[in-house]
DNA sequence: GCCGATACCTAGCGATACTAGGTATGAACA
DNA sequence: TGTTCATACCTAGTATCGCTAGGTATCGGC
């Protein structure tokens, strides 16, 4: 499944998880900085909660499309950095597919 | 809610309510016209079950978005036909807005 | 009379997004 | 010293959604 069948459900449930694969398909990043950089780059039109993030980043690792790893820090908690694996890669390219059908389609039907 | 809010959870909840909500915003249309219609003119890439649309039009109803109403047909079962309400007009407006502003922001994310 | 296409509906399941908390670290300041 | 703030992580519980997998009913054609 992903490339094959409607958009509908991997974007509706996985969507999210989708666009961040594709900020730590940019360079690795950790949770925290993940829900604010999605804020600030979308200038606050995506505003996840963390309650959304960790999560998703857990099942992300889990389906080992992103692996974690701990960073201690001079200054603060330590970090938790997650990048992408080889199979996360091929995950965003199908994404990044499906996601470019999905606006195509949603478009038609709003007529945007 | 609506229209100030970050657009991710308007969109990941009420996604396809939304484009159902599209649809019925060019003429009105019954459930099982509303399935076909929607795989149909998006060439397959939005291809929702039945049991997706039968509820999301429940769900619009009862929020005041749209009203059904029954058509006997000559040949056979009856239709349940819905049209916008002034409030759905205005929640696809809105929707409509949401829906730039997430797609923007999904693609700077996404970097397409 | 039976089958297929049409057209509607729902219970239950798995998954997700969010709320609303909680814990811990280190810097700044009095 | 200790109190507060920003950082940084986590999770239980809730509401909701999309889908599966059924079910019911009407009408035309054979």
């Amino acid at each position: 499944m992903g490339s094959a069948g409607a958009v509908g459900p991997q974007l509706s449930r996985g969507e999210f998880g989708l666009l961040v694969l594709g900020l730590l398909g940019r360079r690795q990043m950790y949770g925290y900085e993940i829900v604010s950089e999605l804020k600030g780059s979308t200038e606050g039109a995506i505003d996840l909660a963390e309650g959304t993030v960790y999560p998703a980043l857990r099942r992300l690792e889990r389906d080992g499309l992103i692996v974690g790893f701990w960073v201690d820090t001079r200054s603060g908690p330590r970090r938790r950095y997650y990048r992408l694996t080889p199979q996360g890669e091929s995950a965003l390219d199908e994404g990044r597919a499906d996601w470019a059908r999905f606006k195509a389609a949603a478009d038609t039907v709003l007529g945007s």
